[in-house]
DNA sequence: TGTACATCAGTGAACGCGCGTTCACTGATGTAC
DNA sequence: TGTACATCAGTGAACGCGCGTTCACTGATGTAC
């Protein structure tokens, strides 16, 4: 790997986790240099300010997170041609990633960023926002599918299912977090996925 | 009121903003103690440093939440004996009131924290665990009373099922805040009342 | 009713420390001719 | 092949500012006798 992109990424690991375990504000420059092994005029080098760190660190995560959903249901449509089985093997696969984390999912960027986003410029509060939006439009496109062959056995607003799964996912990662048990947010994600199974599955039209 | 809390909670309230705004790492004593319009020293004779506010905010959100439970869903007893009913009426109850909060609601100081922990002594992380396995334990008492009247129609794992409430409204929260809207929080309660009914409604035993 | 003392709920100046940021400089590599 | 210059990826000292915390002090209220 290039040295360039390889100080860079450095540099953005170290400060991801340590924004996932104290926060942005304590997370200090300093502390990010000591990890990556450079001076504080090298980080500088690579990013001008502090805001600069938190807006690459967030497009990163969702960057990486949003090829994480294409990879995954696009295997799980190979598996499964249809629909709503597609769906149901994508979150299996999902929960089943989740559990094998050895260390558990450290929390999602953007959770802390959330609760946090006073610190930042508009720039890196947009940048939460269109990612939540991308993720709720690619799951209701998914759930529309599946009801153009299922009819829901009782009426659903889809947006709002479609934020469910994104919802699912940051509130099993909130429960992680507090309770320091590793597979919170898998099994909500199991408990989604029988909601689905009990929503969708009885009736093909 | 008299003086000596009516100066602890504007502490606690400013702080308890602030925090969910910005962290609690970015949240001064400075602008607490500008905010409460006492001096710094006035801050230091009601919290022994800043370690002993996070304890205090967070105790006082715990108990506010838990009797907010305890009302609710006597209120819903009141109304409907049935178990299940009982339920699906303190859910409603919850996402109304969440709908009517003119702000929205302004986030949870557990998941705050929790995406914090590591500025906090091991008893603030307690707090946090202990507060989300009570919840655990009031919710799965009551899905397993639903449970001995009404088979479920897929098998569950009830632990699970007791946190889904607290997953639920936590990834709500962190929706709502992420996208400022409003009520994302409810939509997703209401789509949980949804699931029970579909898992527990059909055949009663 | 008066006096002495204790407690409560603060005030406000002072402390040292760590923070984000700037800046002049540097050595290695790449490019033009 | 050699020389001149530009760019890249940093170094490390210095800056001023705001932070959490301490501490000697204060005025109002409560209690004992």
């Amino acid at each position: 790997m290039d040295p360039k992109t390889d100080t860079r990424s450095r540099i953005l690991n170290i400060a991801e986790a340590s924004v996932l375990k104290k926060g942005f504000e304590a997370t200090s420059i300093e502390e990010i240099v000591a990890g990556a092994d450079i001076s504080r005029g090298g980080f500088f080098y690579h990013f001008k300010d502090k805001n600069a760190l938190a807006r690459a660190m967030l497009q990163r995560y969702i960057d990486a997170e949003n090829a994480l959903y294409d990879d995954l249901f696009a295997r799980a449509r190979e598996l499964n041609d249809d629909p709503l089985h597609c769906m149901l093997i994508g979150l299996k696969l999902l929960a089943e990633m989740l559990t094998d984390m050895p260390e558990g999912h450290p929390g999602c960027v953007i959770a802390a960023t959330a609760y946090q986003d006073r610190l930042f410029d508009e720039g890196v509060r947009d940048l939460n926002r269109q990612a939540i939006l991308g993720w709720r439009t690619r799951f209701r496109g998914m759930f529309e599918e599946i009801a153009a062959v299922y009819e829901p056995k009782e009426p659903i607003n889809m947006d709002a299912l479609g934020d469910m799964v994104s919802s699912v996912v940051e509130g099993g990662l909130v429960l992680q977090r507090a309770l320091r048990e590793h597979n919170n947010a898998s099994q909500q994600i199991m408990l989604l996925r029988t909601y689905l199974k009990l929503l969708f599955a009885q009736r093909q039209i």
